[in-house]
DNA sequence: CATCTTTGTTTTGTCGACAATTTAGACCTC
DNA sequence: GAGGTCTAAATTGTCGACAAAACAAAGATG
């Protein structure tokens, strides 16, 4: 079987670092939405050179996470009801197939210990803890991307999209209830893959998602019209 | 023949030709797949500073064309026969779904045009000139990509996805027959769009990409054991 | 003889300066 | 006052030089 390059790549270099400082604070709207970056600025606020900042801008644009037009400059992506939409097309799209090929990959083992996380994420529900907002579906999915062990696809969504989805949440708000229903269809797709059943895998998730997307879709139009 | 350059920016700056031209001797094979791309040497053979190199290759990589390490440097991606399953699995993902949004967004008027674009293909085929290697196939899932409206899939798909794709098609030679069952196949995912029957027109493309992923493959195996 | 260290070379990473382009505002024309 | 043209400032694009890290070859040590 082929196994897979490590995913997590720790930053080495000074572009690296500068990228993920950046990456973090466009996430987490420090830089607003859809506002220029200069190049100087960032220099003397990040204490890098402008080489690198460019650098590390560019791996940005690649994420999706700014827009860039020559000879004129990049800004932070602008977050619309429509952008959230196709994004949530593209994930439902690529995370429905990373589950059916998880379905088909993932050792006894690492569907074993993702049977563990999920009841862990069980008694921390029962027991009221309204946790799981973040983390543990975020952990969930991972997995099964991961579970994929199909490079691409990992690539694309670990690197690339699943930054984006990150901006949306933190800076539309998205706590929201959706916690037990949520859990549930988690158990009901680990259920599949655990089958083997690699189509059903692949129709919950994406299942799964599209309610996500649903339910994230009727917030925003209610508070903003 | 209809050969459409498509509505994509052109390149402008300096980076921008040399990532194009680096693309396109990558894609062809000019420069061997699994060969260290040197910045010096390739700055002296393009005739531009080690800067611009640079960020070209930052950019092929996020293509997926080049692989890079830090401090070590950047490789042509190489080519195997699971990377290429890997490869069409994504694209079976995304083209359903685009296919599936096409059928959804497309105006009316653009249906008409790819109906005369395929209808114009039949003719060539049916008058024997096996052309449809190339540019007939690749015009067709363009225009449905485009179709889907999706800014995240038309970017992950044309700029980056596809030439990969290209590279692999180049490289091992994929003429091959599977000219008339392509196109028929085209037809009935046209037919599905025209219809507006979402659910089928995504089941069909991936059909689609499937059948032509199991062809290449067996051609594959059949000829390096 | 194998292994580790050292040292010199090559390649990538980073920097500051200059060139080219865009942008903003003053000025002119009608 | 609207519109256009020109100049000046600011910003991005490109370059060559230096710093730091990886690589390879020779020598030292057990």
């Amino acid at each position: 079987m082929a196994n897979i390059t490590l995913p997590f790549d720790q930053p080495v270099t000074s572009a690296d670092k500068t990228f993920v400082a950046l990456r973090k604070d466009i996430v987490e709207g420090n830089l607003a939405a859809g506002s220029k970056l200069s190049e100087a600025d960032l220099s003397t606020k990040y204490s890098v050179s402008r080489a690198v900042v460019r650098e590390a801008i560019n791996r940005l644009e690649s994420s999706h996470l700014v827009e860039r037009k020559a000879n004129v400059g990049a800004r932070v992506a602008t977050l619309t009801i429509e952008g959230l939409i196709e994004l949530y097309q593209v994930r439902e799209s690529l995370e429905g197939m990373a589950a059916r090929l998880a379905a088909k990959n993932m050792t006894n083992d690492e569907i074993d210990d993702l049977k563990a996380l999920l009841s862990s994420h069980f008694d921390k529900v029962k027991d009221g803890q309204s946790y799981y907002q973040e983390a543990g579906d975020v952990d969930f999915h991972y997995r099964i991307i991961l579970g994929s062990k199909n490079k691409h696809l990992i690539n694309m969504l670990i690197n690339g999209i699943y930054h984006l989805v990150r901006m949306y949440r933190v800076q539309l708000g998205m706590a929201g209830p959706r916690v037990t229903t949520a859990f549930d269809e988690h158990k009901h797709v680990l259920q599949a893959i655990s089958n083997r059943d690699e189509e059903l895998a692949e129709l919950l998730m994406r299942r799964h998602i599209l309610y996500s997307k649903n339910n994230i879709e009727q917030k925003l139009v209610s508070m903003q019209p």
